[in-house]
RNA sequence: GGCUCGGUAGCUCAGCUGGUCAGAGCACAGGAUUCAUAACCCUGGGGUCGGGAGUUCAAGUCUCCCCCGAGCCA
């Protein structure tokens, strides 16, 4: 059973920004942590590369829209290497075979009768690529969004009888889990509740699409085509493009993580689609929130944005990963802070974990030469085994929930008891009376596997930390199932020479 | 303009169905300590819970109105 998980396509318009870093973080360290619990996971990511709005921006710049999407879909592509990303699939909506994809799917929804011809006129936002609502007499109205000037548009255009699947969507997004966070739903029931109207697929006249079939002149709306993707990354590389094999590959999706602002597509668009087209819905989809940068909108007019490479390059992507997840309720919108950057991550990586790790571990090879073998282990009743018993039970449940803020909580606390236990019973001063050494060994092998397993429940969050973390103890893990026990760590075993795991971030100027 | 979500200590936020709910972390101040990345541990100050009215024996916690922010729609 392939667990299918998704980040929105990204829209090819520009270069990668912090919120698509933001959404494919978080859809990754789901994906790592399903991975450690042994789950097969598909991992799907892409670009998105129709559509008008690509047209006039490669015209502009002077280039073909392939060109273009080319330039860019690789900068997403190198982008999410830098950052270590671990998708399985990076669809492109220009490839070929997502073109035969598309149209099989569309031969399914018109053979069920869903594809209606009808006349569509009113302004048109090409940054949208949608329809506005302004009066036909208005003078040069404008789009609230993007402040542009619309475009009268006066078309024949295939629709989507959305308008037939109103039971089926409300019942769907009635569904648990279906819509989540929950506080999100809402605000789609109440867009269904107000009736659902057939919805424009095609464009005329806009060469930059996939063309409808047996409809000559007619393109597919950047839309339509686009959810599709989800649909063609499933297909083995260099398979043929056959929409039951893919759909064979892990279909249905079980989560589309995406924007809040794209929520009602998915949510609604998306699975009447794949309901018309015989197809199950998928499983869930994630709304998360907005980031703002030191209570501020961020935007190209404003100047404010942050460009992710140089995050990446000033901060690394344990330090990004760990601010983003651990600071922000996943779901909930999120301020940025340059302060409150450096300040957790330099506490709660560099301090409270990394020196956890660097004082244990020297303390162990001072006094015996690696990792101690007291006469007895501490058992499953030491305060430290239950510590790490609580985070061990309920790490897992929060990753699944998508709750990272918590999971980072769980392995943060984990460290924080092992450093109060430190201090609690001394062993730099009860090494000194030999009496006590099996008791220091004792409770140092206590603490170091309490180091191990904050190694392993960050894992999925912060994988290069993790791995540096166990590295040093000389215990990577490979499986959740096997290493996510007390009292793993091989005892009497020597350790390297502790070498700190993160630098504490000095940023003098503005990331 | 309509809908949805949010507005709780300087900052980020927990507070479910109303009665130890006035909390945590960061920041700040003081103390203790030396194994360690000037790290770790302990203690403390600080908020009329966006504003107003109402319901109730009792309201961050319910109702109404208003203000501010975000998203969707018009």
């Amino acid at each position: 059973m392939t667990d299918t998980l998704t980040t929105p396509l990204y829209y090819v318009n520009d270069k990668p920004h912090i919120g698509s870093v933001y959404t494919t973080l978080a859809v990754d360290t789901l994906a790592r942590f399903e991975r450690l619990q042994g789950d097969d996971v598909m991992f799907i990511t892409g670009c998105d590369e129709h559509g008008q709005k690509i047209q006039r921006t490669a015209a502009a710049a002077g280039v073909e829209p392939q060109q273009h999407c080319d330039q860019i879909s690789a900068q997403f592509k190198a982008n999410w290497k830098d950052w270590g990303i671990s998708n399985d699939r990076f669809i492109r909506t220009t490839d070929p075979r997502h073109r035969s994809i598309v149209e099989q799917f569309f031969q399914r929804v018109e053979a069920n009768g869903d594809i209606v011809e009808g006349r569509q006129q009113g302004w048109y936002c090409v940054a949208c690529e949608e329809y506005k609502d302004d009066a036909a007499d208005a003078t040069d109205p404008i789009c609230p969004i993007h402040q542009r000037s619309l475009e009268w548009r006066d078309e024949s255009n295939l629709f989507f009888r959305l308008s037939r699947y109103q039971q089926d969507i409300e019942s769907l997004i009635a569904q648990e889990g279906f819509i989540r966070p929950l506080s999100r739903r809402r605000e789609v029931e109440r867009f269904v509740e107000g009736g659902l109207r057939d919805f424009s697929i095609s464009r005329l006249d806009l060469p930059w699409g996939l063309p409808v079939p047996g409809h000559d002149g007619h393109t597919f709306y950047v839309w339509f085509d686009a959810l599709l993707g989800y649909i063609t990354a499933l297909l083995e590389p260099d398979e043929e493009p056959d929409l039951e094999k893919a759909l064979a590959r892990g279909w249905p999706a079980d989560l589309h993580v995406i924007g809040k602002d794209i929520l009602r597509f998915h949510a609604v668009y998306w699975p009447a689609m794949c309901l018309s087209a015989g197809i199950e819905p998928p499983r869930a989809v994630f709304g998360h929130g907005f980031l703002t940068r030191e209570g501020q909108k961020m935007g190209k007019s404003l100047g404010n944005t942050i460009d992710p490479a140089r995050l990446l390059e000033r901060c690394g992507a344990d330090a990004v990963r760990w601010y983003l997840l651990r600071d922000i309720q996943f779901g909930e919108d999120g301020d940025i802070q340059q302060q409150r950057l450096l300040d957790l991550v330099n506490n709660d990586l560099a301090n409270t974990i990394g020196n956890l790790v660097n004082r244990t571990v020297a303390m162990a090879r001072k006094w015996f030469d690696g990792v101690p073998a007291p006469e007895a282990l501490p058992d499953t009743q030491h305060p430290l085994a239950s510590a790490a018993a609580l985070a061990l039970d309920q790490a897992p449940a929060h990753y699944r929930a998508l709750a990272f803020h918590l999971a980072a909580q769980d392995a943060l606390q984990l460290a924080i008891d092992a450093n109060g236990y430190l201090s609690e019973k001394a062993p730099w001063s009860a090494i000194k009376d030999p009496a006590n050494r099996d008791a220091v060994a004792m409770d140092l092998y206590a603490v170091l596997e309490t180091a191990r397993l904050v190694g392993v429940l960050l894992a999925p969050l912060l994988p290069d930390l993790s791995s540096r973390l166990l590295m040093q103890l000389d215990q990577p893990a490979i499986d959740w199932q096997r290493d996510a026990i007390w009292g793993r760590l091989s005892a009497g075993v020597p350790l390297p020479e502790p070498i700190p795991l993160l630098q504490r971030l000095e940023l003098e100027e503005a990331i």
